[in-house]
DNA sequence: AGCTTATGTCAGTTATTCTGATAGATTGAG
DNA sequence: CTCAATCTATCAGAATAACTGACATAAGCT
């Protein structure tokens, strides 16, 4: 066959200096070199690729033709070596996110997108999970990553980085009664009822909404408030359920806020609780077990990505106090 | 780089021989020459790529997720060099075809796909143009072949190839006065409406639409048979006319069957002539122009096409003789 | 005109790849 | 179990292909 991988590379090179001495300079090589490559191409072709008449060659219409098809093989070839390289770094064959429900909405298809793009081989399988579950994955190893919130207390066998922040807001339906009774007062206080007020009391005494593990034992007491709760492993359930007006929940700002807008969902205010509750969101991995290539990449990804977007620095933070450095 | 098109050829032959020595005998080379490749290559990359613990090398995982991108790699550098292949060979920039408008319906698309599949590095260029025109286009040398309906008298400057035969039917507007007339006189002879019948007389009486060119002076007078006749050099146009009643006019059956049915057309019925007009399809180039690969190529195609689709044999071909061999 | 920078050619060298012979290993048949 | 067949790995030498460096020559620029 005429063509190689290496007088593809010569020709591109001529294509892109515009002349055979500058090709052999970013080629390392001697102008005689590239001028028998192409020639010995050109013989094999038995056509002509570049005309000499002038001071520097001219790519013939052939060669003009030709050229993005070579481009695309060079640019093949680099991918498969990438590949290779990736392969002999350590790249896993799968890599396992499990996300926090309430994360799902955050910006994590960014990073896994270019995960994808520069690891080709690479498949990625990303399971929903409520936060317990979610590091239990974890820990049996069935999910090499974990996005979650921040947790209450260190766990030894947990290494993680800190990629952001998620804002919980107290939502629920316009329709639910603790809001049309609180509509009412305020009107009765001659204030208009969209200044309708909500003390903490309201968050205990009325039913809330809790995305949990299926596993009744295990439930994260910072978000729980009310005395009477329902429990969902799934978060569109939580959504539907507080949407009926079955009652109040803890849901990202990102997820509810086209629903605010929509006017399905409102805000739950209040008078002395700040307005929102901000955790931060790590990525957490399992010491126990050494991270691939892949996923060493995505916590890296996460974290620029975080950085970039800007971390907030200050913001209210009433349920925990965070942990983090 | 570790890959080169050379041993990616010795690792696809590998895997698709399952040995190294059956890959050495399917590249005319010895085993060694094999076994040092693959050896040099698993060297480069610092990766195993075959287990050589048994009798037949298999290959590892990682040869197997390299796989897709070195066989991918290997059809495009084929690619390559039949593209440069075809260039020597003669391929044309651009493929120009003029195509009677009546003929816009009939199978051109399939060979065209055929060919761009065949031949990347070719523009085509598809025209619409009255026949006359069309056969004009080519003199000219703006176009390199023309879909034309079978001509009257041999030109000299032409070459042809006969690729099929459609048939021309003369339609009209199921409102068009001539039929509700003919309708009438049926009724009255006690016939259903549905078995009127028109006479040869009608169609030089009545209004035709003739797709011609915009030369006035050039008009094919196999088709004119109206002493009225408009002109258009618009297939759609025409249609458009035919449908408001304005005329009658010939259309191949391709074209307007579907339009039959739907009931927006009816095909004109006549006491003493055949149903419909059987014309040899030709692609004409000019002999004073070499074809180039590409359009050599198509002729080719189209008069396969034609012969896997079954020549007509008999068909009623009442306007003119036909010349052709 | 003179300088700089091209390309092309050629002989000699270098590098890489291929060959052919050989040894060790595995499989399947008798 | 033994033998024959077939496989892979290794090695030294041969063959091939590519590269180098010097030189001739041509084109553009000041």
């Amino acid at each position: 066959m005429a063509f190689s991988s290496d007088n593809i590379q010569v020709f591109l090179s001529v294509l892109d200096q515009g002349s055979f001495s500058a090709a052999a300079r970013s080629l390392s090589r001697v102008p005689s070199a590239v001028s028998m490559a192409i020639a010995h191409l050109e013989a094999e072709l038995d056509m002509p690729l570049f005309d000499r008449s002038g001071r520097e060659p001219r790519p013939t219409a052939a060669a003009r033709a030709l050229e993005p098809q070579a481009r695309l093989l060079a640019g093949q070839l680099q991918q498969l070596n990438a590949q290779a390289l990736s392969l002999t770094q350590g790249l896993e064959e799968r890599l396992t996110v499990a996300i926090a429900p309430e994360l799902l909405a955050s910006r994590w298809t960014e990073p896994i997108a270019a995960l994808a793009r520069e690891y080709q081989l690479l498949q990625v399988e990303v399971l929903a999970a409520p936060q317990v579950d979610a590091l239990e994955l974890l820990h049996t190893g069935r999910a090499q990553l974990a996005l979650v919130f921040e947790r209450p207390s260190i766990d030894g066998r947990e290494g993680f980085q800190e990629v952001g922040s998620e804002t919980l807001v107290a939502v629920m339906a316009p329709v639910h009664p603790v809001l049309q009774a609180a509509r009412e007062a305020a009107t009765e206080r001659g204030q208009p009822a969209g200044e309708a007020q909500l003390r903490e009391e309201h968050l205990t005494s009325t039913r809330q909404i809790v995305v949990a593990s299926r596993d009744l034992a295990q439930i994260d007491r910072r978000f729980v408030f009310a005395r009477h709760h329902w429990r969902t492993d799934n978060h569109l359930a939580a959504l539907g359920l507080i949407e009926a007006g079955l009652g109040w929940g803890w849901q990202p700002r990102a997820l509810v806020q086209p629903r605010i807008d929509a006017g399905t969902l409102v805000e739950m205010p209040f008078e002395n609780l700040s307005n929102g509750t901000a955790l931060w969101v790590d990525v957490v991995w399992s010491k126990e077990r050494p991270l691939g290539l892949g996923a060493r990449r995505f916590v890296d990804l996460m974290s620029h990505d975080a950085h970039r977007a800007g971390h907030p620095s200050e913001q209210a933070c009433s349920t925990s106090a965070s942990e983090h450095a």
